[in-house]
DNA sequence: TTGTAGGCGTTATCAG
DNA sequence: CTGATAACGCCTACAA
């Protein structure tokens, strides 16, 4: 193995030397648009990129022609299944305009959410798009607003996907409707008596559908509502609380997410109480794991690889911020049979 | 609301003027390491900058610096937990070295996969992390070598993720171990006759499983082999194959992945064969869905987010490229009970 | 069709 | 401590 040129990375310069070209021929040749070069002269300047390796350095072409060509997605966290469809969403679209998508991860931080905006704006995308819900009163809001104002301001186009309220274009899904059909289903099935697994009501998402749930019920059944976390170790623990508390006045438990409806399934099996026929389960959202877990779980199911199309064609779209509002559909499961 | 103003995002220029001091020292203020800057001159600067919304061009600092902290991971798929659980660790340890990690998705196809490894290196990335079971004879092999070399000898570190025998430090995952542990713990357990679900052997991953498993076996056992997708389709529709076939000679089914053997369960299930009752069922992975299915999965855990860790360490140390080789432990569930 | 030169936003060097 | 000014790698009139 022969001992390798160590160094920095090659430049058009390099480049244009090897082939014995100018600079401005071999950018022609390489990157350039118009086909305004000898062929001889682009093969050869072609053939020394590849002997050499060159790869065009991205930040002096953004900084000589003023733009990129990328588009920065911003999501809360990359394990949830909700995200990976959004972004897969984004990725398709992006990848039709010919943009190239970088994902950045907040973990539920809004401090952190703002910092990455922040930052993220520094490397001039196209597009940024921001999804997950809003804390309401999380201290970030405004500088939220702030930063996104300033990026548009300088020719950005910034979306917002589950976040209401923001002077942005945005994606939503109809938590509320989606919820509020749930609930008008489940009673339609012959519950009446109903908990309400829920994360605290700053979490936007949340307080929707457990509005949504309230609003579809329209008085005609009880609600014990039980606050916990919007995970599936929230539903975990929600779940062992109301066996630990007795649950003779529910007959079905809504969580306001799948996993917390998986988490709750769980735990009131471990405590000898069957989901499905002991208590009726349903959760939000839909995931790929509903018909895989035992009973399959009842959720309304919410277009979240549309959500992330939508997102990109709002920002790729010359007309005013507005808003695009999505429909969520209930899917009946075995989690929820008829009740006698 | 006042008309805001359009136009191009503010420079250092700018702020430098709106604080009546020189770019230098803006510059040096804003960014700079030493404190070299009078502090009242510095907090101009910074006023100016928040009044004007100036957030620093990273192209260009990128250029004048010459170097970047980011850090570029891509993923097969972002939906799969297996590359949740890496990137995760892989943001972990960059947030301790200060750097930013950008992820890219490759969707599975190897062409993909060398075009996103050759933009982004057009990006200049301290860090080019490429996890993914690499495809056996697929094409791109020596192009992505390649690639990566002149990445490497313009001072950049490569690092893979399951992806041996490539001249790269390497973080692998003890595939054939794990599976052989299981294989033993199966005989155990009192199993002798298997089916196991493998996708095509060009899989690297899925064939390492398959190997391990017979070798664990050595002898004590019979093995059907059924080749499917590596997905949980791909588990789904093995499990309808081998159902219709006649599984008399199968006691327990080994799928090369949790989400493949997820979805044989059901599959399983809805033939009315019992999973863990009729047949036993075991996966690979430990996927956090293991204990929510019913019954749960006995499957092979994996230190997922150790693996992006220790790629992170091993970019960053100045050693030679090494291999950093994972152990996977064996957990017995539900899904394969001791047999009588 | 090609080359020369100026500029993009920032940092670094080097005098003041 | 501060301010010119030359890089950094590339693109793009403009001129040849």
């Amino acid at each position: 193995m022969t001992a390798m040129d160590e160094g920095p990375a090659p430049t058009l310069h390099d480049v244009a030397r090897e082939a014995g070209v100018s600079v401005a021929t071999a950018s022609r040749a390489l990157n350039g648009s118009s086909r305004t070069v000898r062929a001889e002269n682009a093969d050869r300047v072609r053939a020394a990129a590849a002997r050499l390796g060159y790869e065009p350095h991205l930040s002096a072409q953004a900084i000589a022609k003023g733009s990129t060509r990328t588009v920065a997605l911003v999501v809360r966290d990359v394990a949830d299944p909700y995200f990976s469809s959004i972004a897969a969403g984004v990725g398709q679209a992006a990848e039709e305009a010919g943009l190239i998508v970088t994902m950045a991860v907040a973990g539920g931080s809004p401090e952190r959410e703002l910092e990455l905006v922040r930052t993220l704006r520094g490397r001039r995308p196209r597009v940024i798009i921001v999804t997950g819900s809003r804390i309401d009163g999380a201290g970030t809001r405004d500088e939220l607003v702030d930063e996104l104002t300033a990026y548009r301001t300088a020719g950005g186009r910034a979306v917002l996907i589950s976040q209401r309220d923001l002077p942005f274009g945005t994606v939503t899904i109809d938590d509320h409707g989606g919820s509020a059909g749930l609930a008008r289903a489940l009673l339609g099935a012959g519950y009446r008596r109903f908990a309400v697994f829920h994360a605290p009501p700053a979490l936007r998402t949340s307080r929707d559908r457990h509005e949504g749930f309230l609003a579809g019920l329209d008085g005609a059944g009880s609600v014990v509502a039980v606050e916990t976390g919007f995970t599936r170790e929230g539903g975990h623990e929600a779940a062992r609380r109301l066996v630990e508390r007795g649950f003779e006045d529910v007959e079905a438990v809504f969580a306001v997410n799948d996993v917390m409806a998986i988490g709750a399934m769980t735990a009131f099996r471990d405590a000898g109480v069957l989901p499905g026929r002991d208590i009726g389960v349903a959760g939000f959202d839909d995931i790929a794991s509903t018909v895989d877990v035992v009973p399959a779980l009842t959720s309304v199911a919410v277009p979240l690889r549309e959500a992330g199309l939508s997102a990109m064609r709002l920002a790729l779209s010359d007309d005013a911020p507005e808003e695009i509002r999505l429909p969520a559909t209930v899917v009946l499961r075995e989690s929820t049979p008829p009740r006698a």
